[in-house]
RNA sequence: GCCGACGUAGCUCAGCGGUAGAGCAACUGAUUCGUAAUCAGUAGGUCCUCGGUUCAAAUCCGAGCGUCGGCACCA
């Protein structure tokens, strides 16, 4: 007979099995009317489940936020109801909870249009205010089949077929409406809320495979309360201000145009800001150890076969004839091939290794029209990418080292936090299992060694070896891999690398293909997107504005300009015939981090009035004094110590 | 590539069969002003492209291109 633990460690000993929503009554009708389900020794289950015997058992409440999951799986619920009820024939498939909603795949032709939401959002909010009971049932899985059938729902009988023997198969029911699911839910749709709203539709193959139908999948947004809802949407709409698209446009940054689709075209502004990056990470490699070097843009074919990339790739690589040679050249779209070709230059010691090649390296990929995204998803791009060219047993240092140089560039570059996820082997890969094992055991001992904690992405590693990607987010959270780490076995063998091992005898090298960044265009998009525009002072590619208020102060505001030019800041000098007000508008717009203000005050006693974007307080300093702290704030990071100790010696 | 939406002035958008519109930006003039829009005037458009329907197309239809949101892809 069940002893039941709870969370503040008292126990009610029951003489028969008894379900959640009765221990809950029995615990105090407070914690019965706010329970909607509950975790049986740490699973999150019904309240209806029937406790057997002894557990730890813990309610969660509509106020948990435990409970948003729940109530965005509910909500998905609601929806396949309501869209059934509106549209008969429609088929149900799969319909989860996601970050911030859920959504649900219907099988319908034509397939659903944004129209068609006011009337699928009313009858979802009536199935609500019915507070219709979830009520769970186990099936076999024959009779499950042919109920599904009977009614139509081939999609839902092909996912029966495919559950493994051993999963119990539970239908719930919501008032007439059944739906296979695992579960769990809350009591009644009525936990569902009114917090929701339909937000788009979208085109999905089933089971995520481009060769099988497309869906019609609806995404939903559902939270605890309305004014959850509200932040959440104010979030997106703030979000779209920080859109790099936008403030590319704003800030005068770069532009994309029809006749060069991919490719940027970066502005006087936008360029300093990617020269600013680039300087930066220059610096960082040259101090690590790293060999900068740079290869062909086109290549022949052949390279890429012995590669393996023409095999896999081919049809995504842009393609140059030359009329008198028999050649087909190729756009480079990695470096890594090129790469090889130095290293096989010459006989290679083990004393060399490990090498590492770096290359600001400009490649060129024919990218599928619906995966272009902005600057962050193009077909032109530079990689800051690096092979390093070692032993086995260097793959752990060499981490350990690159690691270290990462999280200080993203750190520096305003990324203190970033994902990690480790991709292992894909179902379409070059080499044996055996070097398989070898290079996953070999990166995850590496990472083991440096002591980095990853999440699992499994079957996502590059077609010669499994790899770390370093994920960082956008203005609305979307997920983007910008740096990576990858442990190759294959193509030092497929392009025949080796060096002279210590006892003489030739070894193949192992590669590790790394960037940090990842492409500069994709990580400026995400870097303009974090900072909303507001770039620090030593990464805005214009620091500073010179704004006079009456034009008797126009030469003086000239003398300040030339003075931060002096000091190495990238200044403006405004002497428009403006009020101040709009020239602090106009600036602020463009993001600008300090406008210097200069009117006849300033020119009578030689100040400028400073004024940080967004604040509406200024500060008056001479002019040398606001030069020199500008200078400083000015310095990239990884100067900023050795410019102090310059000033100590001096 | 697939599903859907969208494509009108530099930007944001209106117009949705009958001679192309607004606000902001730009340009010109006046104004010399103290920290997020001074006033007035001027100029600016193969209405994405091609084809079709029509007496007449920005508007209706078709195809293409591009952008956006997803899916798939991402060396």
């Amino acid at each position: 007979m069940p002893a039941i633990r709870l969370p503040d460690g008292s126990i009610r000993q029951f003489d028969a099995p008894v379900t959640g929503a009765a221990l809950a009554a029995q615990v105090g009708p407070g914690l019965a009317r706010a329970a909607v389900a509950m975790t049986l020794s740490g699973r999150l289950v019904d309240l209806a489940t029937v406790i057997e015997r002894d557990a730890d058992v813990r309610f969660v409440t509509r106020d948990d936020p435990e409970a948003l999951p729940l109530i965005r799986h509910d909500a998905a619920h609601v929806l396949a109801e309501a869209v059934q009820s509106l549209y008969p024939g429609t088929q149900v498939t799969i319909g989860p909870a996601i970050e911030n909603g859920f959504y649900y795949d219907f099988a319908r032709e034509p397939p659903f249009a944004p129209t068609d939401f006011p009337p699928i959002e009313a009858k979802m909010r009536e199935i609500v205010a019915a507070k219709e009971p979830f009520t769970c049932e186990v099936w076999e899985r024959e009779k499950a089949i042919e109920f599904f059938l009977a009614k139509g729902e081939t999609y839902k009988a092909e996912i029966l077929r495919d559950l493994p023997e051993s999963e119990t198969i539970t239908l719930y029911r919501q008032g007439s409406w059944v739906d296979l699911c695992r579960g769990p839910h809350m009591r009644t749709t009525g936990d569902v809320g009114t917090a929701f709203k339909l937000m788009r539709t979208a085109g999905a193959y089933w089971r995520g495979d481009h060769r099988n139908k497309m869906l019609s999948r609806i995404y939903g947004t559902a939270w605890r309360n309305q004014k959850e809802l509200d932040s959440y949407l104010a979030m997106l709409a703030e979000a779209e201000r920080r859109d790099h698209r936008r403030l590319g446009r704003e800030m005068d940054l770069f532009h994309l145009q029809d006749e060069a689709v991919g490719s940027v075209f970066w502005h006087p502004l936008g360029w300093r800001l990617y020269r600013t990056v680039e300087s930066y990470l220059r610096r960082a490699l040259d101090a690590d150890g790293y060999q900068e070097v740079r290869t062909p843009q086109l290549v022949d074919r052949s390279l890429w076969e012995a590669s393996g990339h023409w095999e896999k790739f081919g049809a995504h690589m842009f393609t140059a004839q030359v009329e008198d040679e028999h050649r087909t050249l190729a756009l480079k779209p990695m470096n890594c091939p090129c790469h090889v070709q130095i290293f096989n230059q010459r006989v290679r010691s083990y004393r060399e290794l490990p090498l590492r090649l770096a290359e600001f390296g400009s490649c060129h990929r024919y990218e599928p029209s619906g995966a272009l995204h902005g600057i962050m998803r193009v077909r032109a791009f530079t990689q800051d990418d690096a092979h390093i060219f070692c032993t086995e047993d260097q793959i752990g240092a060499e981490t350990v080292r690159f690691m270290a140089l990462l999280s200080t560039v993203y750190r520096d570059l305003g990324f203190p936090e970033f994902a990690v996820k480790f991709a292992d082997r894909p179902d379409m890969r070059a080499g044996s299992d055996e070097t398989w094992d070898r290079a996953e055991a070999a990166l995850r001992e590496a990472c083991a060694e440096a002591g980095v904690a990853y999440a699992l992405n499994p079957g996502e590693g590059a077609f010669y070896g499994p790899k770390l990607e370093f994920v960082l987010k956008d203005a609305i959270g979307r997920e983007w891999q910008c740096g990576t780490l990858q442990v190759d076995f294959v193509l030092p063998e497929r392009l025949d690398a080796e060096y002279v091992a210590e006892d003489g005898r030739r070894r193949r090298p192992v590669m590790l293909h790394r960037a940090i960044l990842g492409s500069f265009e994709r990580f400026l998009g995400i870097l303009i997107e974090q900072y909303a525009g507001r770039l620090p002072l030593w990464l805005a590619p214009l620091q500073v504005v010179v704004a006079t208020i009456v034009s008797d102060a126009d030469a003086y505001a000239a003398k300040v300009g030339r003075a931060c030019e002096a000091a190495g800041l990238h200044v403006e000098v405004d002497t428009r015939n403006e009020k101040i007000n709009a020239k602090v508008r106009d600036w602020s717009l463009r993001h600008v981090p300090v406008m210097l203000v200069a009117g006849r005050r300033e020119a009578e006693a030689g100040t400028v009035a400073m004024r940080r974007l967004g604040a509406p307080e200024q500060e008056v300093l001479t002019i040398s004094e606001a030069v020199a702290r500008l200078a400083a704030e000015a310095t990239p990071p990884d100067l900023r110590s050795k410019a102090a100790q310059e000033v100590a010696c001096a």
